[in-house]
DNA sequence: GGCGTGATTGTTCGG
DNA sequence: CCGAACAATCACGCC
């Protein structure tokens, strides 16, 4: 099932590990990347009310094909925190 | 063997 | 400064 949304009020950020190796960024996260200045270059009247919503929204009006520089960012950025849980591991186990 | 959980990531905007 | 919608994520630990 869904991460029950309902378990709390996401945004919560408490740090439970030593070195925390903050898992990778997302799809949006780089789609974000370039919309921002895409999307709000071309509707400079929108503020976060709107663009934020409407950035979702297009976010996923692109395809799978659309995304995937992004899906391809994230998951090489997941890669980026691969290595830094790794070590994460690593201390955690040997120390 | 499958499940749920939490933590996190980045943008915009403003008071 | 931080949070809040917007979305994805997805590794982690556990019985």
């Amino acid at each position: 099932m869904a991460p029950t949304k309902d378990t709390k009020k996401r945004t919560q950020r408490r740090k439970k590990d030593p070195n925390a190796p903050k898992r990778a960024l997302s799809a949006y996260m780089f789609f974000a990347n370039e919309n921002r200045d895409i999307v709000r270059s071309e509707n400079p009247d929108v503020t976060f009310g709107q663009i934020g919503r409407i950035l979702g929204e297009r976010w996923k009006a692109l395809n799978a094909e659309d995304k995937e520089p992004y899906e391809a960012k994230a998951a090489a950025d997941k890669k980026r925190y691969e290595s830094e849980k790794e070590l994460y591991m690593a201390t955690h186990a040997t120390e």
